[in-house]
DNA sequence: GTATAATGTGGAATCGATACCATGAACAAG
DNA sequence: CTTGTTCATGGTATCGATTCCACATTATAC
């Protein structure tokens, strides 16, 4: 590989000269302009990005966490970001946690060797060692999908959303709702789904039998041995099943067929993420969409804020949800 | 961001020292050693990976050009990767083409400026500008997909699959045999896919009408549409349609179920890819698995293969396929 | 016609790490 | 007691770019 050195000998002129053709600063004449530019292109030269982001600082990357390479939400989110970056001529530098806690904070540590100008954390869990990890980066940094205190935060309107569902499956006459969660370490779905499912119900003044509440671990087959368990219940069985995520609902679904449930006629059901799943199962699921690949962009677009420089105030950008009524209820 | 020398004069020793603690090698006393170590925790210190990069011409990154993110095929291909190259100590750096083939190019560059180690590309073309760009390129080079000639490659046995989908269809006593395909510029999809549903009708003796084989581009419209025409055909309409990716087969099967054709009895269907969909749609959808988990492992293994320096032949890595027979045949 | 500004170019320092070489101390072998 | 290893450490060059400063040369103003 070619240097900028090696440029400059053949063009007959100086590194410096060289480099201020290539950043197009600084003054050069039209001949030696013309020679530096000739010299690239027969060398096929390419600056080293290393070289270039030792000096000045600025490598034009930003770290994206996920907790999963290989999900719909994660992938739609990472088009998101990678769009609007792209555009402002920033690059990704993906790396995954593999759903492990302590990998988040290795990830950070792992993108700050790297210079990346920004993070961005796709957040499942609010850990303190994670916070702290944070507070202690200097670099722009925006969670996306969690409220971390302290952190420019791109949250889904989790509460409104699972209030809004419940209270669709309460108009649409059922008393009984049955409910699949996942654990509240994620406490954007673990918790504030729950409770947005919880204060619809009481709302409009229904109890909660126990055992209407269940929990998954956002795989399909939780969501089938969940949906197992709301049928056992023996007596004021749920005659709706609202789960908090897409996979749960579909899981849930094979189950009901398994035993020959109708739906919607004995049992509703609802998700949330507006999987392409969701659109092609039979029939057809009602979900909520969170539109996430412009929450990406949005979260990217704050990253280009901070690093533009500007003092920026920490923000919590709650976002907007679109219910999608199919044939499940 | 404390650097080498910051830690060097806190622990009273050189830089040199320093750099030998954190690489282990060299003779360093247990005192020094002790003393670094506790400067580098206190300070938080991080190594530049760009300095250090610079220094010794190994990133330890692997740059990985997709044709997009999010699909589920790149999703799988990757995370099978992630897992290989990370258990070796590498990390992944993701560039996404948005299916322009020009940008293809711009990416290896790209890479190529970030001093990557190794790049995978996960083809869907293969014209000859990408050919001779990777051929001056004189880093470790997989393509996975598409066979690239002079270039290692993992590629999928997209011919005897299409053979043994269609010689199923074929056994399953269906005569007239509908094929959705691509077009023929992603070649392992477009044209090797199409030849083995084709010989295989021609081993059968059967012959292909004309109307009988319909293009999509990968979307469930396009699948959607594509079932249309193939409805349309007023004599000898198919009793069976192949569709080369599960998307444009669930597309078809929404075709199908609008016009209330009874699956498989009025129409068999056949999709190529095992995606999550394929299982959770009603009919639930045959398919063929490629597993490409294990094909973006098998990818990393011969990155990291020419990595360790040996001499490593260009070679072609023909991967393992299974029919996946459900509901829809 | 001289002072001043604009234009054009190169030398050298720098970013943060590693690698090579030199040097010194401690200790064993002859 | 000299010689040769092993152990331990530091100085300095280097990787490939950018940036600052110095110095010409040319153009413009008065």
């Amino acid at each position: 590989m070619p240097t900028i050195k090696d440029v400059a000998k053949r063009a007959g002129v100086s590194r410096t000269t060289v480099s201020r053709v290539l950043n197009d600063n600084g003054y050069v004449s039209h001949e030696a302009r013309q020679r530096v530019v000739e010299a690239v292109e027969e060398m096929g030269y390419i600056p080293s990005a290393h070289a270039k982001t030792m000096r000045t600082k600025r490598s034009g990357v930003i770290g994206v966490i996920l907790p999963r390479i290989s999900t719909e939400t994660a992938s739609r989110v990472v088009n998101g970001i990678e769009k609007e970056l792209a555009e402002n001529g920033y690059q990704i530098l993906l790396t995954n946690t593999q759903l492990q806690p302590e990998k988040e904070i290795q990830n950070i540590k792992l993108l700050k060797s790297r210079q990346v100008d920004g993070i961005i954390l796709l957040a499942t869990n609010r850990n303190q060692d994670l916070l702290d990890t944070i507070s202690e980066t200097s670099i722009p940094f925006v969670a996306i999908g969690q409220e971390l205190s302290g952190v420019t935060s791109v949250v889904y309107d989790d509460y409104h959303s699972a209030f809004s569902v419940t209270e669709l499956l309460i108009e649409k006459g059922h008393r009984n709702v049955g409910f699949i969660g996942v654990p509240e370490s994620d406490h954007a779905v673990g918790v504030i789904r729950k409770q947005g499912y919880l204060d619809a119900m009481k709302k409009h003044g229904l109890s909660v039998e126990e055992g209407w509440i269940q929990y998954g671990n956002f795989t399909f087959e939780s969501g089938y041995e969940a949906a197992r368990q709301l049928l056992e219940q023996s007596e004021h069985r749920p005659t709706a099943i609202f789960a908090v995520t897409d996979r749960m609902a579909i899981g849930a679904l094979g189950q009901l067929k398994e035993k020959s449930i109708r739906i919607p006629e004995d049992m509703a059901l609802f998700g949330i993420g507006a999987s392409d799943l969701s659109r092609h199962v039979t029939p057809a699921l009602s979900t909520v969409d969170y539109f996430n690949e412009d929450a990406g962009q949005k979260t990217a677009q704050l990253i280009l804020e901070q690093l533009s420089g500007k003092v920026v105030e920490k923000e919590k950008i709650k976002l907007d949800y679109r219910l999608i009524e199919r044939d499940s209820v």
